[in-house]
DNA sequence: GCCGTTTTCGGCCCGACTGTTTTCAGTCG
């Protein structure tokens, strides 16, 4: 959602590359990227900061707070503006070109007043590269490849479109023969909500088995770069994978390495400093005898430099590595602690699968609870009717336990209409063992109107989840606009569930609200709001997103025994 | 510009690859 610290973010990255492509100091230009990293990520809106607070965010000093609070202000700051006299916005959007940076960038500028990337191609085109220093022929052509990617492809991959080539390459590595160790590393690792590229690690005596392999799949469309110890490919979906082939005793420092984020590492290795320690891909190393002290398992690199071993989701430089220090890194939810899922859909409404398909399915899967929840008669084209919801509680019934002893519990998703209001009277709602309640239309309501239309459905006695709170469509349709913070508040003050949707497209909540929402004392439901038996197996994208939101089990719901669970379901009624 | 159980000054992660300036700068992650 557009928060005042998104702003704030994307003002002092620009200010950030503006240094770097006038050439001023790479260190001021690092120290602008790095306040605005830690903003765009703060829990608490930086609008409703003073000085004080604001220094208090890591790397945010005297200087930039002074900026935060001119922009806050006046809505613009007078250094930045300065630079932006300085330097055409069109030079900018020269760097997002691959294999173009700010100093190249800066020279196209200044030789040949190049200020946008259409005039580039044109100057290209037009032959008025030649003699420009560090400019060849090899140079021009990976610039206007560059060019035609970017306008085509442009923007990064959705989780649930990377895993799958993912998974299926380090299948492939991993049947090699000297395969030692072959894992995805990287911001797909951390269950980030879209990846720039995928990064394989492999651990073997010899590399290049493994470089050939993965230029001759029949996926791979181009090889971007093959050196000894590192292959970039492009697949013919458009998705760039790395490939890093290091010795198996580094398998463990290598991990930590490529797993990220790049701000949890430039902490890591800083810490290495102070302890007289070399961090590298190859392993940790003392500083005077060069000797390799941990290397072969994250464990290890980690218990080395002080920390217990830090889940791949929370390496973001969110806190974690103080928290870890301090001993006091949470018990984040894992997969394994979900007992039940709380939000799916069969065949009665627009599920692909019948109640008994569905059910059978998720007993496989080991739950122990499992909650049906199809959608209301407000969607009119689901042709839901008092009837059809009776019927099939009967059927409901007649499964419970029947399956493994799962537990099946009758529920239903709601459409929250315009003004709050849902699709049953509420008598006939208390027949149900739990209401999840939805958004899916009015998306555009202005903020007053949205966020009382939000606490109404909190607020109404019977309705137990909000299903996927901000209703956007990653990459489709933007968050709805509300008072989150007045939202959170009538959660935790209802005892209503927040859900985190855990259809890939969806993730949402998303981390960085989670994070929020925590604080307000919010409980959460991690579900896979399933259409069809594959969609149950979604739910490990939910626990990813919830492990960035720093949840425990304690926050979640569907990870309780049935009994607790069914306590929070009766929002303080006597049951 | 930020930051401090080495420090209020002098550091700031570090290695790989490409292309080109034949010893290294620029870019990337």
């Amino acid at each position: 959602m557009a928060r005042s610290n998104d702003e704030v973010e994307a003002l002092l990255r620009e200010y950030a590359d503006l240094i770097a492509i006038t050439g001023g100091d790479a260190f001021k230009a690092r120290a602008y990227e790095k306040a605005a990293r830690a903003i765009g990520g703060h829990p608490f809106d930086v609008s409703r900061l003073g000085q004080q607070d604001l220094r208090k965010i890591p790397g945010v000093g005297r200087s930039i707070a002074e900026k935060v609070e001119e922009y806050l202000r006046t809505g613009t700051v007078g250094a930045v503006e300065q630079r932006r006299e300085a330097i055409p916005a069109g030079v900018r959007e020269l760097i997002a070109i691959p294999t173009l940076g700010p100093r190249k960038a800066m020279t196209l500028y200044e030789d040949l007043h190049v200020s946008s990337v259409a005039e580039l191609a044109e100057a290209i085109r037009a032959e008025r590269l030649g003699g420009l220093k560090g400019f060849g022929k090899k140079t021009e052509e990976n610039i206007l490849h560059g060019i035609e990617l970017m306008e085509q492809a442009g923007a990064r991959i959705p989780l649930g479109t990377a895993m799958d080539p993912a998974e299926e390459i380090v299948a492939e590595l991993s049947r090699l023969t000297g395969c030692a160790h072959c894992a995805y590393a990287g911001s797909l690792r951390r269950v980030r909500e879209s990846v720039g590229d995928i990064d394989i690690l492999v651990a073997a005596r010899r590399a290049d088995p493994f470089m050939a392999a993965l230029g001759e799949l029949p996926s791979t469309a181009e090889v971007i770069a093959r050196g000894t110890k590192k292959t970039s490919i492009r697949t013919v979906q458009g998705v760039q994978v790395d490939l890093r082939v290091l010795p198996p005793r580094s398998w463990g420092a290598g991990m930590q390495y490529f797993t990220g984020s790049r701000a949890h590492n430039i902490r890591t290795r800083t810490i290495a400093v102070h302890r007289g320690l070399k961090l590298s891909e190859y392993g940790l190393f003392d500083m005077d005898s060069e000797r390799s002290v941990a290397s072969h398992t994250e464990e290890e690199v980690y218990a080395r430099l002080g920390l217990p071993w830090i889940p791949p989701t929370l390496r973001e430089d969110r806190g974690e590595i103080e928290a870890g220090l301090r001993g006091e890194l949470p018990e984040v939810v894992t997969e394994r602690d979900i007992r039940g899922d709380l939000h799916t859909h069969t065949s009665l409404t627009d599920g692909l699968a019948p109640l008994d398909e569905m059910v059978a399915a998720a007993a496989r899967r080991g739950l122990r609870y499992y909650a049906v929840t199809d959608h209301a008669p407000d969607l009119a084209m689901q042709r839901m009717t008092d009837e059809k919801a009776l019927a099939q509680r009967e059927r409901v019934r007649e499964l419970d336990g029947a399956h493994r002893g799962m537990r099946l519990l009758h529920g239903t998703e709601l459409n929250i209409g315009p003004d709050g209001e849902v699709d049953w009277p509420e008598d006939f709602l208390a027949g149900f063992d739990l209401c999840v309640a939805s958004l899916h239309s009015h998306f555009g309501l202005g903020r007053r109107a949205m966020t009382r239309r939000l606490v109404r459905a909190c607020e109404h006695p019977r309705i137990n989840v909000i299903g996927h709170p901000t209703g956007r469509l990653i990459g489709k349709r933007p968050p709805v606009d509300a008072d989150w913070d007045e939202v959170f508040a009538a959660c935790a003050r209802t005892g209503t569930a927040l859900e985190v949707n855990a259809q890939p497209d969806r993730l949402d909540l998303g981390d960085e609200d989670i994070l929020r929402a925590k604080e307000f004392g919010v409980r959460f439901a991690v579900d896979s709001d399933a259409h069809s038996v594959l969609h149950l197996a979604q739910l490990r994208y939910g626990v990813g997103t919830a492990q960035r939101g720093w949840l425990t089990p304690r926050d979640v719901i569907n990870t309780w025994p049935l009994g607790r669970l069914r306590g929070f379901l009766a929002k303080g009624r006597k049951r």
